[in-house]
Parts: structure tokens; C-alpha cells; sequence
DNA sequence: GACTTTTTTGACCTTTCGGTAAAAAGAAGC
DNA sequence: GCTTCTTTTTACCGAAAGGTCAAAAAAGTC
């Protein structure tokens, strides 16, 4: 027979898709709990504060989109093979994971533009953001250290173009993954094999 | 001596700087208020809803970066100049009214995604910002007819591609004009001169 | 300057929100 | 089956929200 889901979990998931809808503030916390199946109550017995629920559903999220990257075992010979990895598996994770892409990107503005002073709650999110960002960085670096790169490439920013460009907007049927491959890669101006 | 500013000129001025800081959710309409220096009450005299107000606030802002883009004469002489002109116009708004490029942004993706019964309110913006990447959809056809872009290239999905690209997010100090607009133009496989 | 119209404010409404505390229900242990 | 612990619900709180209405103030007209 099949194992129960603990509540937290039925939370948690409720939270990741309604927040993806509706974004942090669009969503009270009732919304849910009766997705959910719970009282109200009981999210603030599992999580004190609604901040705290959405920065786990977040963070579970972008954890998920991050290991989906890179997290698979470095078998790739060339960095050529590599960098088609990482791009393929990121447009894989926009199509099939799309809920989670969403839930990443409807508050993303919010949290990279939030400040130290104002939004308090988002700096975790922006960091661990961030550091998402630092991973493309490192590929990019990697890329110019092995000469497929140019050294005109600047890595901070094409890492942050390149993850604006991929996402629920961009990534459609109107596009094909070889297509953003390509479109990419030309950009990165990755020197063919 | 200088002119007033009409009262309803400061609301939506107002208006559209803390929603591009804080999205429509995050927004109260006393802070919009408080911003414009009048009591919350008045905002209802010159907008029936919120809603409306945010529907005004936003669309002047699509139709600036719109204008802005596409306003200028047509006096290129080349669809490839033309193109440059374009990208480097709609890169130059995002750095210098980088307010209302966060405008659009900020609720940008609740906007897209939202649907016409869930979500009746933002239907008109959906599908202003959807006439706006017509215009861009023009512009890489226009290409295709001219045979600057190949016809491999999915007009509709890199029309998307494109706007989602330069974005507050993307265009910053890391990166430069040139880079950007070489990126897009290497990406849409346009044929140098 | 009296009257009319427009603009602005103060006070208030109802609803919804995030969150709390105590009681009730369920599960576990002996 | 009684006790203890954990989970869940019920009822409620204060604050804040969008919006309204009537009064007051300002501006315009003759």
C-alpha cells in the first residue's frame, strides 16, 4: 500500500504551487492550507512565519533546478559535450519541471532587486541566487581557461544572460531545445569542434 | 516659473515607482498615496480601482519602451543597421529608465502566465505585451525576407527569446552594449555585411 | 462676494490578512 | 485503558487592505 505523504510535505508542495501561480504576496497562507487539505493553524505549527514557508519552498526549488544542472556525474570528455549538458538539462528542467521554474521566477525580480534595508526577507534567496549564478560563471571560466571560450566573453554578465534567457517565458513551443542550443552557444561564441 | 504638476500625473507617477519596486501585490495604495503626497481617498477620484491604476501605470510604461525601440524614422539604411538600431535602443532603455523597465518586469511574469478566468485583471496587459513582441516578430521576419536570418529561425520563439534576454537582470555593469548586442546578433545567425 | 464646480480630506466601512492560544483529536507507549 | 505526546482544529486577535461617503477646502465663474 502506499506510504502517506507527511503534512509538511502536502504543504510544502501546496506552497511551491501556489506560490509559482500567485507569487508571494498574490498568495495567503489560507489559499494554501486548503490546497493542502489542513486548517491554517497548522502551516504555523510546521513553519512560525510565512516568509520561513515560501524561503523553504523556494530554496527546495532552486536546490532541485541547481542539482538538475549540474549535479549529474562529470563523465563529459570535452568541455564542448559539457557545456551541451548543462544548456540541454536546463531547458529539459523549464519544459518538464515548469511548475518549479515558475515558482523560481515569479518573485525572482523581487528578490534580485530587493536591498539589505527593505526587503530583509529576500537577502537568503538573493545569495543562494547568486551563488546559482556563480556555478554558470564557473562554467564560463572554465570554458576560457580550455580555449573554447573567448577571453572578450564577460563571464558575470553572459552568466546572467544566459539565465535570463532560459526560462518559462523563452523556453516554449515556439522553440526547440537545439534551437536555444545553438542560439546560445553562437552568443558564447563557443569555438565548434 | 514652473508649471504644476496635475495631481493625476503624480499619482501615476508614483504609482509606477513602487510597483516596479514592489509589485502590484506588495503595493498598497496608501503608499502610493503617501508617495504623491495626497490622502488615499483621492487616488479613488482620478482611478476607480487598483487595478485600474496599475492597468494606466503599466501600459504607459510598455508604450514608452515601445516607442522608444520602434519610434524613431526609418532611416537605416539596411536591415542590418536597422536591427543594430533596435537592439541598442531597447538595451539603452533598460540602463536609463531602468524604473520602468522594472515596471514592466516586476509583475511581468504573473502577466504572462495569467489565464482568462483566474486572472481576468491582467488579460489586457497580456495582450499588450504580446502585441509588443509582434513587433519584434516583425522585425526578425523582415530579416528572414531580406535573407539576413535564415528561415531555420523560429521567429515566434526568438522574439520571446530576445525580450526575455535584455532585461534589468541582464543589462548591467557586467556587461557592455556591444557584448549584448553581438550575443543576439550571433544567436539570430544574422549575416554580417 | 455669492454661487457653483472641482479637488481634497477625514472618518469610516467591510473584508482579508498573518498569526496565536487553547481545546480536541489522534497516536504512541506502558 | 490510562497517560503522555503529537497533530489538528476552532475560535479569535489586531492590523492592514481596498474602497466609500460626506464634509471641507480650493478654484473658477459671473
Amino acid at each position: 500500500m502506499t506510504k502517506k505523504i507527511p503534512t509538511k510535505r502536502k504543504i510544502l508542495d501546496s506552497a511551491k504551487k501556489i506560490f509559482a501561480c500567485k507569487g508571494f504576496d498574490g498568495t495567503s497562507v489560507e489559499e494554501i492550507a486548503n490546497d493542502a487539505g489542513v486548517k491554517k493553524a497548522l502551516i504555523f505549527y510546521y513553519f512560525p512565519t510565512k516568509d520561513s514557508l515560501f524561503l523553504e519552498a523556494w530554496t527546495e526549488g532552486i536546490n532541485e533546478l541547481e542539482q538538475h544542472i549540474f549535479g549529474h556525474k562529470e563523465k563529459e570528455n570535452t568541455y564542448l559535450s559539457k557545456l551541451k549538458h548543462v544548456l540541454i538539462s536546463y531547458i529539459d528542467f523549464v519544459m518538464n519541471r515548469k511548475e518549479i521554474m515558475k515558482l523560481i521566477e515569479m518573485d525572482k525580480m523581487r528578490i534580485i532587486e530587493s536591498h539589505n534595508e527593505t526587503d530583509v526577507k529576500m537577502q537568503p534567496l538573493k545569495q543562494r541566487y547568486n551563488s546559482f549564478i556563480k556555478r554558470i560563471e564557473n562554467l564560463i571560466e572554465e570554458g576560457k581557461q580550455k580555449e573554447c571560450i573567448p577571453e572578450t566573453i564577460p563571464t558575470k554578465g553572459t552568466a546572467k544572460l544566459i539565465a535570463q534567457s532560459i526560462g518559462v517565458n523563452s523556453i516554449n513551443e515556439d522553440l526547440n531545445v537545439d534551437t536555444i542550443v545553438k542560439f546560445i552557444m553562437k552568443g558564447l561564441s563557443v569555438k565548434e569542434e
